[in-house]
DNA sequence: AGGGCGAGCCAC
DNA sequence: AAACGTGGCTCGCCCT
C-alpha cells in the first residue's frame, strides 16, 4: 500500500481523480489543541489530516496545514458532491469537522459503522469499532496503537502517515463486502435510509441546543432547598415513628437507599407486599399514610437535583457554550435513536425544564412533533376500518375510537370513556394486557377484561394484526419496519419467552416504522434547509427542534411542517399523517 | 478502587 | 397467574 502527502497545488488533480470511480473512502485524524479531549471535539480541535482512497491500495494524504483558500475549495466542493460516494467509518465524527473547519456539509455517505449496526440486526453483542468490523467482515486485523498518537506534531511520523493510510485503504473492501451482505438481507434500502441522515446527524450535534444556565441554576437551587427541608421532615417521621430511640441519639437513614426506606415505613406500619418501594408500588398507600406523600415528594426534588442539576451545566461547551450532546443514530434495534451526555430526550416536559433550553437573541425556536404517528403506523399495518374512519374523519382519535367502542356519538362521549380509549390507545402497541391496563385506568380486572373485549370487537382488524404479527415473530423470532430494518430475537428460547416475543412482534415494526419516518423526515429537513440560517437541535423521537433567524421562522416551519407530512405520506398511505409545529423562543412542550 | 447490577425514574 | 415496548442516568449495594 502506498501513500502519497498531496501538495495544494496537487489537489485539484486529486480531487478529479477521486471522483473517477463515483465512490472513494474518506477518514481523518485530528489533534487535541491543547485542550483535554480535544480532539473529539471539532470546536477545540485541530482537523490535521485528510485520507482518501480510491483504491485499496493507494491513499491521499492532505496535511491541512499546508492548505489554502483554493484547494480547500476544492475539497468542499468534492465532499459536497451528491454524485460521489463517500465511504466512511463512524461518518457523524469526520462529517462534523468537515463542517466545522472546511465548511463541508457533506453528501453522499456509505458509513460502514451504521451499516455494520443494521447488518447485526439488533444484536446487541456485537461491537462497531473499525478494528472488530473489518476483523468479522473481512477477516484481517487492524492496527489502532497509534489511534492516540500525537496528531498535533509539527513533524508526523512516517508510521503515523502509514496508519492515517491503512485505515482509510481498508474501507473500499469492507463495503464492498457489507453490499454484499446488505443484499443478501435485503436491507439496501434501509441503509440508504440510514446513509443519507448521517450527515444531519453530524450537524445537530456540532450545532448544540442553547441552554439559559442562569435559569437552570435558578430552578435547581429552589429544588435543592425544597429537597433538604424535606429531608428533614422525612428523618423526622422515621425518627418518630421508630420503636429504637437509640443510644446515640437520632440515627438517620439514607433515603436513596429503598432497602432502608423499605424496612422504615414498615416500622410506621405501611402494610407493604414486598420491599419495593417504586411508585408503583407505594401508590396505594398515598393519601392514607403521610409518610408516604412525604416520600414522592422529596423523590421528586431528589431526582431534579441529582438527575437534572449541576451535571447538566458541566456539559455545557466552553467555547460555544452550547450543549452537543452525543446522538446515537441506531441504538435501539427498532431504529430509535439514543442520546446522552446529556441525554435531550428525557428531559422533564414540564415547563420548569424545558423553557431552560431557548432561542438566543435574534433566533426562534422552531418544534415539529408528529401527531399520534404510531397508531397511524397501527392503521396502515393493520387497515383496520374504524381505525381509518377515525383518523380519517380528523377528529379527536380518542375521543372517536371511544364512540366506536361504546357504540355512542361523538359529541354522547364521556370523559371516562375517552380516557379509557386513550389510555388503551398508549398501551395497546406495547402490548399491555388487562392486567396492566387495569392498573393505568384504575378499574377492576373484570371490569377491564370486559371492555377490552369491547374495545377489540370494536377494531376487530386491529386485533387480527396484532396477534398475526406476535404470532409469526414468536415463530420466526424475527421482524421488519416498513423500512425493511430487521429485529432479530434468536437468543430468546420461544417457550421461555413467549410473552415477550409477542409483544415485540407487536410492538417492534410500529415503534421502528415510526422511527424510519422520522429519519427519513430528517434527511428531507436538512437537505432543504442546508445553507439557510435553520439548523437542527434537537430530535426527540417524533419532534425536531430546530433554531433559526427570526425572519426566517415563519418559512422554516412551513418547510419542515410539509417535509415531515412528506416523508410520513412514504410509508402511510390509508390514514393522514399531521405535523403539529409551533414557533417559539422557549422549548415546551404544549 | 472500581466494575457490575438492579432499583428507581425521566422521556417517547 | 400474569406478563408494557424503546432508551439514559444516578444511586446504593455487592463483589472482586
Amino acid at each position: 500500500m502506498k501513500h502519497y502527502l498531496i501538495p495544494p497545488d496537487k489537489i485539484p488533480r486529486m480531487c478529479e481523480s477521486l471522483r473517477e470511480r463515483g465512490e472513494f473512502a474518506f477518514d481523518i485524524e485530528t489533534a487535541d489543541n491543547g485542550h483535554p479531549n480535544g480532539g473529539l471535539d471539532p470546536h477545540r480541535g485541530e482537523l490535521r489530516l485528510l485520507q482518501f482512497a480510491k483504491t485499496p491500495d493507494v491513499a491521499y494524504i492532505v496535511d491541512t496545514r499546508t492548505l489554502d483558500r483554493p484547494s480547500m475549495a476544492h475539497i468542499t466542493t468534492l465532499l459536497e458532491d451528491p454524485s460521489v460516494e463517500k465511504i466512511i467509518h463512524n461518518g457523524k465524527f469526520d462529517c462534523k469537522w468537515a463542517m466545522k473547519h472546511l465548511g463541508a456539509d457533506v453528501r453522499n455517505v456509505f458509513d460502514t459503522f451504521i451499516v455494520s449496526r443494521l447488518l447485526s440486526r439488533g444484536d446487541k453483542t456485537d461491537r462497531h469499532g473499525l478494528g472488530y468490523v473489518v476483523e468479522r467482515y473481512l477477516g484481517r486485523q487492524v492496527d489502532k496503537s497509534e489511534q492516540r498518537s500525537d496528531w498535533g506534531a509539527s513533524e508526523l511520523t512516517e508510521k503515523q502517515l502509514e496508519y492515517a493510510a491503512r485505515d482509510v485503504c481498508v474501507l473500499p473492501d469492507l463495503k464492498e463486502e457489507m453490499v454484499t451482505q446488505l443484499e443478501h438481507h435485503k436491507l439496501m434500502g434501509v441503509a440508504k435510509l440510514e446513509n443519507d441522515i448521517v450527515p444531519a446527524m453530524a450537524a445537530l450535534e456540532l450545532n448544540g441546543f442553547y441552554l439559559n444556565p442562569s435559569r437552570w441554576r435558578q430552578q435547581t437551587t429552589a429544588a435543592a432547598k425544597k429537597h433538604a427541608k424535606l429531608t428533614n421532615e422525612l428523618q423526622d417521621m422515621f425518627y418518630a415513628g421508630s420503636r429504637q430511640t437509640g443510644l446515640f441519639g437520632r440515627v438517620e437513614i439514607d433515603l436513596g437507599s429503598w432497602q432502608q426506606v423499605s424496612v422504615a415505613l414498615k416500622s410506621l406500619g405501611v402494610p407493604m407486599d414486598g420491599n419495593s418501594t417504586n411508585a408503583e408500588a407505594l401508590e396505594e398507600f398515598t393519601g392514607k399514610f403521610p409518610v408516604v406523600d412525604k416520600l414522592f415528594e422529596w423523590r421528586e426534588y431528589n431526582t431534579q437535583i441529582t438527575r437534572y442539576g449541576n451535571n447538566v451545566l458541566d456539559l455545557i461547551n466552553p467555547v460555544t457554550g452550547r450543549i452537543h450532546a452525543d446522538f446515537m443514530q441506531i441504538e435501539a434495534p427498532s431504529g430509535r435513536m439514543g442520546c446522552g451526555k446529556p441525554n435531550l430526550q428525557n428531559i422533564p416536559s414540564s415547563d420548569e425544564y424545558r423553557t431552560c433550553f431557548t432561542a438566543p437573541r435574534g433566533k426562534r425556536l422552531v418544534v415539529a412533533d408528529y401527531s399520534q404517528i404510531e397508531l397511524r403506523v397501527l392503521a396502515e399495518y393493520s387497515r383496520d376500518k374504524a381505525m381509518v374512519k377515525s383518523f380519517c374523519s380528523g377528529a379527536d382519535y380518542h375521543a372517536a375510537t371511544a364512540a366506536q367502542v361504546f357504540g355512542v356519538e361523538m359529541d354522547e362521549v364521556t370523559p371516562d370513556q375517552r380516557s379509557f380509549a386513550k389510555r388503551v390507545n398508549f398501551g395497546i402497541s406495547y402490548g399491555a394486557g388487562p392486567g396492566r391496563v387495569a392498573k393505568l385506568t384504575g378499574k377492576t380486572i373484570e371490569e377491564t377484561e370486559e371492555l377490552l373485549a369491547m374495545f377489540f370487537a370494536a377494531l376487530p382488524d386491529m386485533d387480527k394484526y396484532l396477534r398475526k404479527a406476535a404470532w409469526t415473530t414468536l415463530r420466526s423470532r424475527q421482524s421488519r419496519t416498513m423500512s425493511g430494518r430487521i429485529g432479530r430475537w434468536a437468543h430468546l428460547d420461544p417457550e421461555e419467552h413467549k410473552h415477550s416475543l409477542k409483544n415485540l412482534g407487536k410492538n417492534f415494526p410500529i415503534q421502528g416504522t415510526a422511527a424510519d419516518i422520522f429519519k427519513r423526515g430528517l434527511f428531507l429537513i436538512h437537505e432543504a434547509l442546508r445553507g439557510t440560517s435553520a439548523k437542527m437541535v434537537n430530535l426527540v423521537h417524533d419532534e425536531y427542534v430546530l433554531e433559526c433567524d427570526t425572519k426566517d421562522a415563519d418559512r422554516v416551519a412551513e418547510t419542515v411542517t410539509k417535509l415531515a407530512v412528506q416523508a410520513g405520506e412514504e410509508y402511510i398511505k390509508l390514514v393522514p399523517v399531521v405535523v403539529d409545529t409551533k414557533i417559539v423562543k422557549e422549548w415546551s412542550k404544549e
